[in-house]
RNA sequence: GCGGAUGUGGUGGAAUUGGUAGACACGCUAGAUUUAGGUUCUAGUGCCGCAAGGCGUGGGAGUUCAAGUCUCCCCAUCCGCACCA
């Protein structure tokens, strides 16, 4: 065996091993229990970025990990390679999207095998690939059939200047990204899936998936369902003049006496018509909704912008009172939102009552406060359910009598119901964009909208086209739209999100040509792990689920959710570091040519590049990124220490779901504790022939590192099967090479006896981290003298005797603190510990002029004497 | 703005069921060995204190024999918000 540790070279030797053998081809077998191990497939970018590196190796470890239990593994491979970057990409190197995106997987791919992944890679497919997406149009035109597809009028972000509809990535502070150009909203037909349909199962599934409690929960406040009433105010104009009623949803109709205003959206149709018709505010209008129709569409962007509101001129009468209160456009109130109105009861609304006292509303109280008094409404609105007063014959009665006695005036009068509502919108599927899936429809001259036939299928994306920042290509294209006798294509493309809404279904079955799934599907899910980031737990996860649902009601999989269990990534980080650019911005500096001074304590006091001797300014730790210029190269890293190294410090440096924080020494340390495990195996293996474990009589030292071996074997079990905190398994592997390097030092190291229980130890080393640190083990199993690879050894078994300690140590407390450690026989009861603990001269010394009042007594760990003067 | 999370030594983190705060690692200090395949080994290292001891898990209150862990309030940071993927 070297004496040294070659990570190259032992890299390269495992990996031709496993190609060579085949030993990650997944084949379906119905007498083995299956784990379907996924991790997110990455979007084709150029090359893997750390989150990349961390996301697979987890799924990779877990995978490695099952296959040692026994299971039957499949963990594939593939590309999410639709989208905007291939196209801004093209726009700026003038290479066509798809050389670019093709060229970018083949790096990449290169990439994740030098990381030695165990993927079956005869299960690849990239999903621009037309053997891809000709399922998804043709799972399209079903949906269509059912019914569950329609095309309605939306709002875009559309660039005045570049003539194209931009995404909300691609508005900066209201203005296109690439022309500067204030951006306006427009209203373009699109096509839409009825998610809204699955809405109460995607919420009532929730029950049944083992997902981190914080992502069901964003599920279900995505989702949000509730119950409320829809009521209608009937609207005059400033002229007296009969108006459209106006429609309203609120989930508190108890407060329905307090409304002194009402909302409505500036782009809502009765804002339009008072600005057009009323001659007092008309201008004043028409120029408030010019204003609110700039900026982005983005939820974020409008909820943050300063609430603004215009009288209409027009007046609501009060379904009940028949009182009338002003009509308000307002830029809080969405139009997507529910019915574009709102009823405004600033007393008990926070919002509502904000913008009234910001206009000088009146604000009128109908729920009392706990005491049963009118609330204090100087400082906020009392949000509070209770009593009703001032609302005539329904003081008094609580919420719930409340909700029912005024839906039912409402109903009686045919003004309101009571309805339950989602805040989940139906899913947007159209992008007027190139680097899509084209979706199949066509249109005829009359004005007909028809799905494509199976026979007109797939639509295949034209490979050679001119991209620019003006419109959608596929538009300029004739060849491609125009199909003859007035007859046009559809030139929207879908949403990247309907790609990765089934990819992990085609993995079963990707090489089936006549087929969108077969029964394989079946055998393999759902996926039992599904890995990624956090950044995800919404809208991806939740059309997923919403894809899964629509296949299954169409027979194509029996199950009801795609994910078993979810490990939601956190973020990998770095230090940032600038200087002040001339042109009032940032000058970003990547870590790596930054040299850092620090104080003796190691804390960092100044930072600056050796290229110029001149201070730069730490910018703070920040995800990883290329606009901060903060990015490790994992390329460079396994180049550097090998994958080995970078793996394990992946999973070392902190549990999976919290954000990692990248250090170069903390990389050298993992990397030397990997060194140090092979000279170890190396100077065993050198000091002689092992006996036979079952032959020796153990010492007590012996006994000792038995019990460690055992103990890390029984904490890495379930740590990384259970909890999936990868980063106190391998603590745990430190701490029993720590114990081994102690015993070697301390006793004979050439005694058979002692080099049988090393042999163990050296070996469940081995074993326990075959997951993390693969090609390593793939070699020191090798040289530990097995026949059979290590990729295809059995997780090391527990032996529980080996576990069994004589005495144990106890912590004894004096009024909570602690004041001395004392050892006891395993099984002493609680008055042999008692005794014991009150023997000691330190706890003797506590109790000293003080009376005993209590003593508690939990075995195994503590007693804690409570003492009072 | 709304929804979700996070906060522990100089640093990353550990403490799984309310029961010894700081495992493991980095860094730093001292010593030894070696003088080059990103050395290796030993000892020390939360803070204050000579010590006894005291203090200590973002801040403030509370429950408990006992709180990093439970409850309430506050602060800071991060993620998502429907056309980034």
């Amino acid at each position: 065996m070297d004496a040294h540790y070659r990570p190259s070279e032992i890299e390269r030797d495992a990996q031709q091993y496993w190609h060579k053998h085949q030993c990650f081809k997944a084949v379906e077998d119905a007498s083995r229990e299956k784990f379907y191990c996924l991790s997110m497939f990455p979007y084709p970018s150029g090359k893997l970025h750390m989150g990349h590196v961390r996301n697979y190796t987890i799924g990779d470890v877990v995978s490695r990990f099952q296959r040692m239990q026994g299971k039957n593994v499949l963990q594939p491979m593939g590309w999410d390679a639709f989208g905007m970057p291939a196209e801004n990409a093209a726009i700026q190197n003038q290479v066509p999207p798809a050389q670019w995106t093709y060229d970018n997987i083949d790096y990449m791919r290169r990439q994740l095998k030098a990381l030695g992944f165990a993927y079956d890679w005869d299960r690849e497919f990239a999903t621009c690939d037309s053997d891809y997406y000709r399922w998804e149009q043709w799972f399209f035109t079903k949906l269509v059939e059912k019914g569950l597809v329609y095309k309605k009028m939306s709002t875009v972000n559309w660039d005045p200047v570049d003539q194209t509809v931009l995404a909300n990535e691609q508005v900066i502070d209201g203005c296109g990204w690439r022309s500067g150009a204030p951006v306006e909203r427009r209203e373009i037909p699109l096509w839409f899936l009825k998610i809204t349909d699955y809405a109460d199962e995607l919420l009532a599934d929730l029950e049944e998936v083992e997902w981190p409690e914080q992502v069901k929960t964003m599920q279900r406040n995505w989702i949000s369902k509730s119950r409320g009433v829809e009521l209608s105010f009937a609207v005059n104009d400033s002229a007296g003049g009969e108006c459209e009623p106006l429609s309203v949803y609120t989930t508190r109709p108890d407060t329905l006496l307090g409304v002194t205003y009402v909302a409505v959206a500036a782009d809502h149709p009765l804002a339009k018509s008072a600005a057009e018709h009323s001659s007092e505010h008309g201008s004043e209008l028409a120029a408030f909704r010019e204003e609110c129709a700039r900026g982005g569409t983005s939820e974020a962007d409008m909820a943050t912008r300063d609430k603004k509101g215009l009288a209409t001129g027009h007046t609501a009468i009060h379904p009940l009172t028949g009182k009338k209160v002003p009509v308000y456009a307002a830029n809080f109130v969405l139009m997507e939102f529910g019915t574009g109105a709102v009823m405004a009861v600033p007393a008990h609304d926070q919002r509502d009552w904000e913008f009234a006292t910001a206009y000088g509303l009146p604000i009128s109280p109908v729920i009392a406060d706990a005491d049963g008094n009118t609330p204090d409404l100087t400082q906020g609105a009392y949000v509070e359910h209770g009593t009703l007063i001032n609302s005539g014959e329904f003081d008094g009665l609580d919420f719930d009598a409340a909700f029912k006695a005024i839906a039912q005036a409402l109903a009686e009068q045919g003004r309101g119901e009571v309805k339950t509502q989602y805040r989940l919108r139906d899913w947007g599927i159209a992008r007027q964009r190139y680097w899509g899936a084209p979706i199949p429809v066509k249109y005829g001259p009359d004005g007909q909208t028809v799905p494509l036939t199976d026979d007109e299928l797939p639509v295949k994306l034209p490979m050679e086209v001119t991209v620019d920042a003006s419109g959608s290509p596929l538009k300029k294209m004739p060849e491609f739209s125009e199909l003859g006798d007035g007859w046009v294509r559809e030139t929207d493309t879908f949403d990247t999100f309907m790609e990765s809404s089934w990819y992990y279904a085609r993995f079963c079955c990707a090489d089936n040509h006549d087929a969108m799934l077969d029964e394989r599907a079946n055998y393999w899910l759902p996926v039992d792990l599904y890995i990624g980031g956090i950044e995800h737990a919404i809208l991806h996860l939740l059309y997923a689920r919403f894809f899964h649902k629509l296949m299954r009601d169409f027979g194509m999989v029996d199950s009801d959710e795609p994910f078993q269990q979810l490990l939601t990534q956190g973020m990998v980080i770095a230090e940032t570091y600038y200087r002040p650019a001339e042109n009032g911005g940032k000058q970003w500096f990547n870590p790596a040519d930054v040299e850092v001074k620090r104080d003796d304590k190691g804390r960092a006091v100044s930072a600056m590049l050796p290229e110029d001797g001149q201070p730069v300014t730490a910018g703070g730790i920040e995800k990883m990124s290329k606009s901060k210029n903060n990015g490790v190269d994992p390329q460079s890293m396994i180049d550097k220490f090998g994958a080995d190294t970078v793996r394990l410090f992946m999973m070392f440096a902190a549990p999976p779901d919290q954000s990692l924080e990248w250090s170069d020494a903390g990389v050298e340390g993992a990397h030397r504790f990997l060194k140090r495990l092979w000279r170890q195996v190396h100077e065993h293996l050198q000091a002689g022939t092992p006996a036979a474990l079952a032959d020796v009589t153990l010492t007590e030292a012996q006994q000792e590192l038995r019990r460690k071996t055992h103990e890390t074997i029984k904490k890495a079990s379930d740590d990384i099967g259970r909890r999936t905190t990868f980063n106190t398994a391998i603590a745990a592997v430190m701490e029993l090479s720590n114990a081994l390097g102690r015993f070697t030092h301390d006793t004979d190291s050439a005694d058979p006896d002692n080099l049988a229980v090393v042999r163990e130890a050296v070996e469940t080393c081995a074993l326990l981290l075959a997951p993390i640190t693969p090609h390593l083990c793939h070699a020191l199993w090798q040289q530990l003298g097995h026949d059979q690879p290590v990729i295809d050894a059995s997780w090391p078994a527990l032996d529980e005797g080996a576990l069994a300690r004589d005495s144990i140590e106890l912590v004894v407390q004096v009024n909570g603190k602690l004041r001395a450690r004392l050892n006891a026989p395993a099984d002493a009861d609680k008055e042999t510990v008692e005794a014991l603990a009150m023997e000691d001269d330190n706890v003797k010394r506590h109790l000293d002029g003080k009376t005993v009042r209590k003593v508690i007594v939990v075995p195994g760990k503590l007693v804690n004497i409570v003492v009072g003067q």
